[in-house]
DNA sequence: GCGACAG
DNA sequence: ATCTTGTCGC
């Protein structure tokens, strides 16, 4: 018997199951080693990338290093899920909501959600974004049971000052293609965009092409669009512009966001009533 | 030194 | 990002 929308704990014992048994072996094999499964053999050590709590400078450092191996043409193989990730604050941004959306491509429909609430770590700083917000994204991809083959992040890709905005540092870490869908500059510059929906100009920062300012929507303040990972800015653009459907941002970003976003009756306290108990919320 | 600064 | 009231328009 077929419910609203299923919770996510009831989709997954009821109808995941192999799937889920897929996404765990991936998300683990993805988060777990270091750099060292060249060629067929899979000798790796099982060592993440890095730490997440770090100071600054230790975070510019790691930006530096990594950076270089952001691979910026398409890499990218057959598409049938979309997700889109966004993360949101609640409680004076004391916690944090980081949420993935998976969409069926090219149909649109959405195929499963997870909202991850989890306490915030780390304050925001401009430039190192991903520090504050990843590792809450990456605790919500753990809980799902369809790993995505293209990730639409809000925030930026390589336009960054070292080339290692939010949507390529995910990228990177899950070696997965990436885009990165942000609403505003973070850094370069660029002339106006014309007011034709799909057009767009690109994004300039020390003398390199680092993304792109797209017009989603006429009269409307355009994206920025930049390679996370796995995938060139032309195609970037492309599927950005093939998942617009009325609205400023492509569907998998929009419906991230406004479930990042949403004060839910779940998320809404009452005066006297108890702050929920649970780190996930069924959806 | 001063301003800018994803979410 | 989040907090907020009203306002304009389809």
């Amino acid at each position: 018997m077929k419910g609203p929308l299923p919770n996510r704990q009831g989709a997954f014992f009821m109808c995941n199951e192999k799937h889920r048994a897929k996404a765990l072996a991936f998300i683990e094999q993805r988060c777990l080693r270091s750099d060292n499964i060249q060629g067929g053999h899979m000798t790796s050590t099982r060592q993440p990338l890095h730490e997440w709590t770090v100071d600054p400078d230790t975070a510019i450092a790691l930006q530096k290093s990594l950076a270089p191996r952001i691979v910026r043409s398409d890499q990218i193989g057959e598409v049938n899920h979309i997700a889109g990730v966004d993360i949101g604050f609640e409680d004076d941004g004391n916690i944090t909501r980081a949420v993935i959306v998976i969409m069926r491509w090219p149909s649109l429909e959405i195929v499963e959600r997870v909202l991850h609430r989890t306490p915030t770590k780390m304050p925001y700083i401009p430039g190192l974004l991903s520090f504050r917000e990843l590792p809450a994204a990456l605790e919500a991809f753990e809980q799902l049971s369809v790993m995505p083959d293209l990730l639409m992040v809000d925030g930026m890709g390589i336009a960054h000052p070292r080339r290692l905005g939010i949507a390529a540092h995910l990228g990177l870490w899950l070696d997965m293609p990436a885009i990165g869908v942000g609403k505003s500059r973070l850094c370069g510059q660029h002339d106006d965009v014309p007011e034709a929906r799909g057009s767009w100009v690109p994004l300039i920062h020390r003398n390199e092409t680092i993304g792109a300012v797209l017009r989603t929507r006429e009269r409307v303040k355009p994206l920025y669009i930049s390679t996370g990972h796995r995938i060139s800015l032309e195609n970037s653009i492309s599927w950005v512009m093939q998942c617009l459907t009325r609205y400023k941002l492509p569907e998998p970003t929009r419906q991230a966001d406004r479930l990042a976003s949403r004060r839910t009756a779940e998320t809404r306290r009452p005066e006297g009533d108890a702050a929920p108990r649970q780190d996930d919320l069924s959806l």
